[in-house]
DNA sequence: AATGAATGAGGATTCATTCAT
DNA sequence: GATGAATGAATCCTCATTCAT
């Protein structure tokens, strides 16, 4: 039998290897070589199967954000209708938000994303589906969804920023600011928002 | 006797040019050399007065930080007791925000401060001040200003990452975000927040 | 499958190349790239192999020592029991010995012996190996090898070092020297050496 | 008054501190500017008086030299008549020459020797007195003092080499070991030296 | 006499990337 | 598919040295 399907599986070692040297290193200044190495494979297939570091690293973002999105989804899917926008928030304050690597991929996606038209679009993709969700749990709650949405998203962003920065402990004190402006918007009955 | 004097003025072009380098490159992705260059000496020079490229970046921001903290006193200065938070907000997304060589120096800031303990003792000082400001500024108008004040803090930083991933004419909307829900915690009666 | 086996060749043409470049700049004072052109290849690749200048210079220092011990071997294997000592004398100051490169070398390496730990190691090790080389050949012959040894072990450095001072002419003049104080030790009937 | 005979004092100020950053770096390499920096002024001023590195470092090892030589006068002339040889060696292994700054000076010599004419001709100039100094002291004693003199000086140098490499310790042994061969130079009656 | 200012030249090292096998 | 081999290009930093004042 040939090794049929490896590139599935390289490319899958590739972006854990990846994240984790991100993580262990807590920059994108990681060499292309450790990541193949810590994925078992020389640093040319690394090339072979992604054709440069950055796509490895947006690959790796990818990643990070479907987990991001598959972990919603799963808050989602238990919250009783009026607790969504509270189950969202949770799930962006989770503890797996906050494991160092995760942190730095974030930053360094930031940066990349002012320069890189690819990590640019990966990030409106990302916030495009944040604010639908929201939009979504608020919908039936409150006058204006989506600027209520747009307001929690950007909460969202800032609390993480900060969070990141003070130590991971902070992250269920975000959660309870969150929360609380949540509470405000659907306790609001008239709000000059936008 | 020698030439006196320089330094100051030296380290004072070498941070304007480091400034306008990273603008042009969108990242820190700028050699010493293109830095000193631009500010009209050699690298070897620039190396003399600051030791090294970090210590350059973070002479650049404090900077960065030293002009918003003056541009947010002057907004202070002229606002009216109970528009003073609001005159913060007005300040933090101020067109001078948004050029694109401090957008770059921003995010640059946040992934150096993943791993450099002076960067990020410089960003916990923004913070505090951020906070201080804004804190000083509810205190008369709200019932626990310290939590709304950190809770605004976090906002101005995520809508500002929003705008600045956007381009900058966002930067009028998440002004009008940011004021709706100052109005918002200045209305609440009753709120849990923490 | 790639090409393979490179590295012993790679390393044996840095080694020589380094031996040859300290003789024609009388130095350490060489840099990587000329030590990689001469041995054609690229510098990067020099560091690859080896990681550093100190560890090539280590590497070509070696290999000096290994011939050495090797020249020492072959003198050995050929002289009558009671001439043996006579033997390491004069492999000590053979021709190949006197060559410029090799006297840089060994001055280089005195200077590194002072600082860098590895440098001393090897350093000690030729010691050992030539004063119990000078030990075994002393042992039937006089009261006290072991000390014996020691002197002329020094005697050897100190004429080795004049003599690579002066011109290598005067190598043969050491090596009478030097056979004429081992004689003197054969021949004292009590010393209070030690 | 003006400043008059500064020169004397500050070329004696760094003289002083290039042997002691000597020391303190364990080699050569010591800039000027430190150098400098530890005689009080301006690395300029040491240019201004000495005009290069190389020239200061020959001024110190000249300082050294010469102070070895009054050290070599004040033994002798303590010492009888038949024990001036002993006096040469006991001072060339006092502890004065084993202060580390001492060691890496002459390693540093060694090296310089063997492109820099000048040092080469100090060296020589050392050597000669040495050898003079001994022949000296051995002329009443023995049939060919020239040559035994010859002997004695490398081994002191040998001696000196490996009681520097190894710990300063070891000057005692050295000092007996060199004293040993000096009693069996002197009390060989017919030796076939050159 | 003395020095702050200034630099040219260089040098070790790193790394993404390419290629032959 | 897979990799050891190989490098060009870049970058930070260092330092002896010069010069105007």
């Amino acid at each position: 039998m040939p090794k049929l399907g490896m590139e599935p599986i390289r490319r899958d070692a590739l972006v854990n290897a990846t994240i984790a040297e991100i993580g262990a290193a807590g920059s994108l200044d990681v060499t292309v070589s450790r990541i193949a190495k810590r994925a078992g494979m020389s640093s040319a297939l690394a090339h072979h199967y992604f054709g440069g570091k950055e796509q490895i690293f947006l690959a790796a973002m990818r990643r990070i954000l479907t987990d991001f999105g598959a972990e919603v989804r799963a808050e989602l899917a238990t919250a009783v209708p009026d607790q969504r926008a509270a189950a969202i928030i949770r799930a962006s304050f989770a503890q797996s938000c906050f494991a160092p690597e995760k942190i730095s991929a974030w930053m360094t996606f930031y940066v990349m994303a002012q320069n890189n038209p690819q990590a640019l679009r990966l990030w409106r993709i990302y916030q495009r589906r944040m604010r639908s969700n929201l939009s979504h749990a608020l919908r039936p709650l409150v006058a204006d969804a989506a600027a209520d949405a747009a307001v929690l998203a950007a909460l969202i962003d800032g609390l993480y920023l900060r969070s990141a920065l003070h130590d991971p402990e902070t992250s269920q004190i975000a959660t309870r600011q969150a929360l609380a402006v949540l509470d405000m918007l659907l306790h609001a009955k008239a709000r000059p928002v936008q």
